[in-house]
DNA sequence: CATTCGTGGCG
DNA sequence: TCGCCAAGAAT
């Protein structure tokens, strides 16, 4: 039988006593005043910018997305902008970031901000939760930064920092846990600046309460942190468990005809989706090419011979382990439309490396160019 | 709730 | 060379 929980706080402000959460707030925002990063995202009030910055921040860091972020902004400076663009356009403004999905999202969310909202971002959280690839953390971000409101957010910092502050059991995906987070979250961003308080959170996430060796003796808070005056800190939160990588073997059909290459784009769902690649296939790991041909010929809707080999180039990613087979190979016709793909066409290589593709498959692109693939 | 979806940096 | 991971969302 355990002791009566501390009943659900009819208020989430009450969930944390006022003292303490004053001492957090002011803490971390006098900090953040003082410390913050010069970030570009930061010197900007129009929240499509803002929005675009926390989509391209899911799961990537600050470096990789600020010249991302620059480039895109200037080729789709506004919602109506994105809107209007075409899909594989806006996949090729995100080439090599990763997680294309989100590009799709992104893409779609404009279309619909357009058509729903007259183009301007909706202000609040709620409203914002309704537009794809806009999830709890997003809604929030865009919410409190780019319009004043005080939602809530909690992002891998913030989870940690608040596990930390608190001293949260569980590990990253534990229900109960995420539950215990966001109902802190909620509790101490109502107040002043709810924006700047939630970039503080991950700010300080990011450089102070980190990951590995945490600053602990330039912690602005300190004294708030429970795991700190327990000697917790190295071992809150626990370390999330991962599976191993999937191997993943592709046929990829390298098919030169007159100094042009053939190039497919991927259906949208799944991995690298909407993108453009030399045309694959997924075999098992030990294929013959034979087998890899007829895998290509289904693919591409045509007659396939391979002529040799042009190396294999591999790939680690979080989850699979990619192994990209090049085959050369040639057939009767050239085809210009196939059943597994959304379009086909003829490109030189210079044409081809201007497409949204993914870094794997340039990659295979580079190698097998360089491998003479346009030569007999 | 578990799985899927990329990439580059870093120790 | 390799494991770990970073401002998550969708299914």
């Amino acid at each position: 039988m355990s002791p009566p929980r501390k009943s659900k706080a009819s208020s989430p402000a009450s969930l944390v006593e006022p003292a303490r959460r004053e001492a957090i707030r002011a803490g971390l925002l006098a900090w953040y005043d003082r410390q913050k990063r010069d970030l570009p995202w930061r010197r900007t009030r129009d929240p499509y910018a803002i929005w675009l910055s926390e989509v391209m921040l899911q799961q990537t860091q600050v470096a990789t997305v600020i010249p991302y972020w620059e480039r895109f902004l200037q080729r789709f400076p506004t919602v109506e902008a994105l809107a209007a663009a075409p899909l594989p356009d806006v996949l090729a403004g995100w080439r090599g970031l990763g997680y294309y999905s989100r590009a799709r999202n992104l893409h779609r969310a404009a279309q619909e901000i357009v058509s729903r909202f007259g183009g301007r971002l909706p202000s609040t959280a709620a409203e914002l939760l309704t537009l794809p690839g806009f999830g709890r953390y997003t809604a929030g971000a865009v919410a409190s930064i780019a319009f004043s409101e005080p939602a809530p957010l909690v992002d891998g910092n913030v989870a940690r920092v608040l596990s930390r502050l608190f001293e949260i059991e569980g590990a990253p995906g534990d229900k109960a846990r995420e539950a215990r987070l966001w109902e802190l979250a909620t509790a101490l961003v109502p107040g002043e600046r709810p924006g700047d308080f939630n970039q503080a959170l991950m700010e300080h996430g990011a450089t102070v309460c980190r990951p590995e060796k945490p600053l602990c003796l330039l912690c602005p808070v300190r004294e708030q942190c429970l795991a700190y005056r327990h000697g917790r800190v190295d071992e809150l939160p626990p370390a999330k468990v991962r599976a191993a990588p999937k191997r993943m073997t592709l046929a990829v059909a390298v098919w030169a005809h007159e100094g042009r290459l053939l190039l497919a784009r991927r259906s949208e769902k799944g991995l690298f989706g909407g993108l453009w690649e030399l045309p694959t296939a997924e075999v098992e790991d030990d294929t013959s090419d034979p087998d890899s041909a007829t895998k290509l010929a289904e693919a591409l809707g045509a007659e396939v011979s391979v002529r040799g080999h042009l190396g294999t180039v591999r790939r680690q990613l979080t989850h699979r382990a990619l192994s990209l087979r090049l085959l050369r190979v040639t057939g009767r016709q050239h085809p210009t439309r196939a059943p597994a793909f959304q379009e086909l066409r003829w490109c030189t290589p210079n044409e081809a490396s201007s497409l949204g593709m993914s870094t794997a498959m340039h990659k295979a692109l580079e190698a097998a160019v360089s491998a003479g693939a346009l030569h007999d």
